[in-house]
DNA sequence: TATCTGTTATATTATTAATATAACAGATAG
DNA sequence: CTATCTGTTATATTAATAATATAACAGATA
């Protein structure tokens, strides 16, 4: 699991992180069971601070995303197990809003916005399909 | 053009107050050459300071979605002249991403996110057609 | 025992958000 | 002309958040 981070981006490295976290488990680059470096492994992987790191996982694990055993250390959640909350499709959708509003204005009909979104929801599947690992 | 914010809300309101007006203009509520408030009226109205106001009015403008007058005013620009250019299709995209991801993890389906995102695009449609002021 | 783990505590620095007060120049109404 | 309203700029302060630094604790492990 490769993480990349942009120091000059105006989104904060723990969001970056945690944003790429969850892309990799939509793609199934990270499956259920897996394994993440320490928080000190990865902060030092990443030349950041141990508590940026810590921060990530502990809200990972409130989203349930993540799971910390004291033997086996930090694991991927089955999320296959999750519903499909009403409290998560509210915030998804006071997300999708100032997006959609925007791309309105700009002039994205709705045939060219929907075909956008079905590629990005398509894109995490083929990687899922193009082999587990790879 | 009615405005409310949230003051607990971990977005800060001159984020809430610009994606308001957007949405506005996306969902024809506010039509071109539309005036906004003054920013100290504005500011008043919101019960917050001059420069908030005056931070979205700068950075509608240099998004292209207001300009200033001398004579009159903030104006909503003409949003039907707006070109789909090439860099806001790869920010909505990299909006998007995060989104669509945990929807995948939580399990929404590819049809039921696609319809989400139809149902957004439809209402601001909606109102379009309903009156241009009701 | 020594080391690694997540976790917690405390403190500091940097950046951003929001506010406060003030001023300037152009436009405008009386 | 005067007074007022406009966007705009400048400067400063406060509050909140992001990121860092150093340290310690308790459970697991080799």
């Amino acid at each position: 699991m490769l993480l990349s981070l942009d120091m000059q981006s105006e989104t904060p490295i723990y969001v970056q992180i945690r944003n790429q976290i969850i892309e990799g488990i939509a793609s199934g680059k990270l499956l259920p069971g897996d394994t993440l470096p320490s928080v000190r492994q990865m902060a030092s992987d990443l030349g950041i601070n141990l508590h940026t790191v810590n921060k990530v996982y502990t809200l990972l694990k409130q989203e349930g995303f993540l799971a910390v055993h004291r033997k086996s250390g930090v694991v991927v959640n089955d999320y296959k197990e999750f519903k499909v909350s009403d409290s998560f499709l509210e915030k998804m959708e006071s997300d999708l809003k100032p997006i959609v509003a925007e791309a309105i204005c700009r002039g994205l009909t709705k045939e060219k916005f929907l075909e956008k979104c079905l590629n990005i929801y398509e894109e995490f599947q083929d990687y899922q399909q193009g082999g587990k690992k790879g």
